[in-house]
RNA sequence: GUGGGCGUAGCUCAGCUGGUAGAGCACUCGGUUGUGGUCCGAGAUGUCGCGGGUUCGAGCCCCGUCGCUCACCCCA
């Protein structure tokens, strides 16, 4: 009988070792920094109600007309695989009453994420992203921060071919005063259909569209931050003031588009340029109206979340990665099954002191099990047999050089820690 | 969802104008008594993505399909 193989679902990215390790790290650099800054750990379910991403990222976006992994479960409830991680969390802090106690609520989360596109160079139905939320202060100071940790994050991994792009949407008040004028100027473009139906749902996509003429139509179309209401200018002039006193360099993007309905104000992206189509390595901004959308207090908020999987091929392109592969301690070989109870015991007692112990499995010839500690990369090889239990010595060797010393059984752990 | 490119051993690939599959690496074992990385020898591994067609005969040609990949779109 031969059973036939399963492939993983389509567009999924899986990070096996010894690739996994890589992965490990990268997500380890961009999220510390957030730690760092005081940031506390929020683990959130990987589906939602389906109503809370309709209503928090937007009915008329992109990710929740046609991307979203969307079901009925046993009990006849809509549910989704998270797209996104904001409006999971504004749900959660407002369930878990976070937001009735000391501001700002300030949260990090990592995890996958799911979106029903046709896969590509860096874009998969499955992602990681880690990303942080600050939620119910609003102050440039904060928008500063908030953009400094992504961009330390990027620093740790070593990124050097990355730009900085910020903007800002504006309040309620600006983007209605710009939105009448841009309405009536985009009815005037001679647009294809697809393209005028993305305009109707919302006039900004076309800011966004690559091509040379649409971009040509687009050139004199009114420009949101020309429409901004004082405080909200003020607040952007903020921003930057405090972005130049950090050092950390960026660019205006007056036409930067965002796919998520929720963000207002500071909007910000992170840029890659040796990355093929899909550039973004992260992104982010202020969602004032978000957290009362979904039925909370009416508090403003700003986060971001960064993308694992094309900051890692961020760190391939730019030979960031270290290089140190994984490497036990020591690796014991058990000579004959009467040693291998003996053995076990001794790797037990060998990790507890907090080495990192392999031991050599099957009934393998001493130079097959030989050649498996060295593929393993251990530092030391130790030979176990009847001699050495009974005379409680043994050749500890070093795979280096393939020099040895005679070490008491003991002492391992010591002889470990002094080489 | 729309296009382009590609699908031969675990990996990277070769396969002449169609004659029923190969290399390198990796893997396993061995080169005599309990010690790896080099070297030598031996071995295992493929429904040539899948289905159909043309042909005496198809990995090579045709059609379809699935998958991968890149781009559009969108975004992390």
């Amino acid at each position: 009988m031969k059973f036939e193989k399963i492939a993983a679902p389509k567009g999924v990215r899986e990070y096996l070792p010894p690739e996994s390790k890589a992965f490990e790290w990268v997500r380890e650099q961009l999220i510390s920094p957030a730690r760092k800054a005081g940031y506390q750990l929020m683990e959130l379910p990987v589906f939602e109600d389906t109503s809370l991403f309709n209503r928090g990222v937007g009915e008329s976006t992109d990710v929740v007309t046609k991307e979203m992994y969307t079901f009925e479960d046993r009990g006849g409830r809509s549910i989704t695989l998270r797209p996104e991680g904001t409006a999971g969390v504004m749900r959660a802090v407002i369930e878990g009453n976070l937001d009735r106690g000391q501001l700002p609520v300030k949260v990090w989360y990592s995890g996958q994420f799911f979106r029903a596109e046709r896969p590509q160079a860096g874009r998969y139905r499955q992602f990681y992203q880690v990303g942080i939320e600050a939620i119910g202060i609003d102050d440039p100071a904060l928008d500063a921060e908030v953009i400094a940790i992504a961009d330390r994050g990027f620093k740790n991994l070593g990124l050097k071919n990355y730009r900085l792009e910020i903007t800002s949407l504006g309040d309620a008040e600006s983007r209605a005063a710009h939105r009448v004028d841009l309405l009536s100027y985009v009815a005037n473009l001679d647009l294809d259909e697809a393209t005028r139906a993305r305009a109707d749902l919302n006039p900004l996509r076309i800011f966004d569209d690559k091509r040379p003429e649409i971009k040509e139509a687009m050139a004199n179309a009114p420009i949101l931050m020309d429409y901004l209401s004082d405080h909200s200018r003020k607040h952007f002039e903020a921003v930057k003031g405090y972005l130049d006193d950090l050092g950390i360099s960026y660019t205006v993007n007056k036409r930067m588009v965002r796919g998520l309905d929720y963000y207002t104000g500071t909007t910000f992206e992170f840029v890659h340029d040796d990355l093929g189509a899909q550039s973004g390595i992260g992104g982010g901004g202020r969602y004032d109206g978000l957290m009362e959308v979904l039925g909370g207090q009416s508090l403003s908020g700003i986060g971001f979340g960064l993308g694992v999987d094309r900051a890692l091929l961020a760190a391939i392109a730019e030979n960031t990665l270290p290089t140190e592969r994984f490497n036990s301690d020591i690796f014991l070989i058990p000579l004959g099954e009467e040693m291998k109870s003996y053995v076990l015991a001794l790797a037990e007692k060998i990790r507890s002191e907090g080495f990192i112990a392999e031991v050599a499995f099957g009934d393998r010839s001493l130079k097959g099990a030989m050649k498996a500690a060295d593929k393993s990369g251990a530092k030391f090889v130790a030979v176990i047999g009847g001699s050495e239990r009974d005379s409680g010595l043994v050749e500890l060797k070093r795979m280096s050089d393939g020099s040895s010393i005679s070490v008491k059984i003991g002492e391992l752990q010591m002889a470990l820690g002094a080489r």
